[in-house]
DNA sequence: CGTCGTATTGAGGAGGCTCAACTAAGGTGG
DNA sequence: CCACCTTAGTTGAGCCTCCTCAATACGACG
């Protein structure tokens, strides 16, 4: 299914060939395979990297905030951000979660219109504009795959749109359930890493807080999922979760 | 602001320089303004028309549908369309209408993920993605322009993301309103045309169509718009209607 | 001047929100 | 090692808004 480059999970030893910065996408075109695929060659991911400047953020770092300039856009090597905005009603809206492996650095006309803070550690790539346009210059294929990035970018937008279009909140938190599922090991795992509170997942469903435990919990009561600390959910019954998490 | 090229509202009298396949957006870098600006240049968009066939629809055609194979992406001429999914709950999700100078042809692995309807009479330039792939590969700078413009329409997605997730219907539709009043006119008229029915306008929302009616009749008892038949909107208190439209 | 799709209005019910009190977990300093 | 403190999570009661169902009005078009 997937081109499967040369894989190894060990730590790095003998200079691996470079992985990072790695972008995955859906791809725009036709081919054989349905999920996500990696959109950079390793030439154009040395290239990247060159331009780049590897960053370490704790937990709970800003990495920029609404408004600022925006100077630079990051590519993730591992770790979980969210990507938010708070409105004048005091609500917070998380517009997105990124994971290894994503683009994100949103601006207008030259301002980040959304605040970007890690969740867990994270180690980005960030590329300053000008490093972008002479990356873009020197290779116009590393600008394709940037539009396919954000392409799939924008599905999620879409996909979260008919996400916070539900009315239940049980659906919905099933339906996160199901993107966090899938972003770890394709998707064939009974246990699903949740990096974020469920203070974030409310506000990344259009939810308060409460809605949000008492839809776990009921789909808790309901044999559905089970909570296994506050960061991951064991899937009991999946037959069930996925008939929530499809219907829209 | 703008550049206001030659613009003149007669027909097409002795070949007047080509305006389109025109396309908009807020760009990504910094500039001097703040609304959309035209991202290409008469040379570009001559090279773009040449590779694109003019296409007339007219209102209620599907130009496509969700799931068919895409072979090509649209650049709006003229007129209004909705681009929608069906879920299996029996709703529609309204996920963006799009305008003149606007872009469309959203797929994943070579499929459209929504169908999408003209609302009005549309002309539109159809790319074939072959001739999409020529384009970029002879021109990188029209591939940056499609970048900017796809990365407008994420922003769009995601301020629809926030107008879904206010609770309150009346905030909803004023939000829609003056997304409508901005697209019309640099946002300075009174008068907002309305192409769509309030049905579309629900499934935009993700309201029924009953909230829809009442939240606007509510703005009108208040004495803050006014229907004008059915497909425009006149704004009478213009502080009351910012407020609330912005408030989120 | 009928007919179909769109729009409007009312009544009743469900679900999420707010407010409020309380519990659990994680981190820090003595 | 434990007391303390802070943040995250849980649960209940009552309110409010939107949804559903149902009946009716309007308007464009043939």
């Amino acid at each position: 299914m997937r081109k499967a480059s040369n894989r190894r999970s060990g730590g790095g030893t003998a200079a691996p060939a470079l992985r990072e910065p790695s972008l995955a996408a859906v791809p725009f075109l036709k081919f054989a395979g349905t999920g996500p695929i990696e959109l950079l060659s390793d030439a154009q991911r040395q290239q990247v990297r060159r331009r780049a400047v590897a960053r370490d953020f704790p937990a709970r770092t800003i990495v920029y905030r609404a408004g600022s300039s925006a100077d630079s856009v990051f590519v993730i090597g591992e770790g979980v951000v969210k990507s938010y905005r708070d409105l004048a009603s005091g609500r917070r809206r998380i517009a997105a979660f990124f994971f290894a492996r994503d683009l994100f650095g949103l601006a207008e006309s030259g301002y980040y219109v959304n605040t970007v803070q890690a969740i867990t550690p994270v180690r980005a790539y960030e590329i300053h504009v000008d490093a972008l346009t002479e990356l873009f210059a020197h290779d116009p294929d590393i600008e394709a795959q940037f539009l396919w990035k954000t392409v799939h970018v924008l599905r999620e937008a879409q996909h979260h749109n008919i996400i916070i279009g539900r009315r239940d909140a049980v659906g919905r938190v099933a339906m996160l359930l199901r993107l966090l599922r899938k972003q770890d090991s394709a998707g064939s795992n009974r246990n699903i890493p949740v990096p974020m509170s469920k203070s974030d997942i409310a506000d990344y469903l259009g939810l308060s807080l409460e809605a949000v435990v008492r839809a776990t919990r009921r789909l808790e009561r309901q044999g559905i999922v089970q909570f296994v600390g506050r960061h991951q959910v064991q899937i009991l019954d999946l037959r069930q979760f996925e008939a929530l998490a499809v219907a829209a």
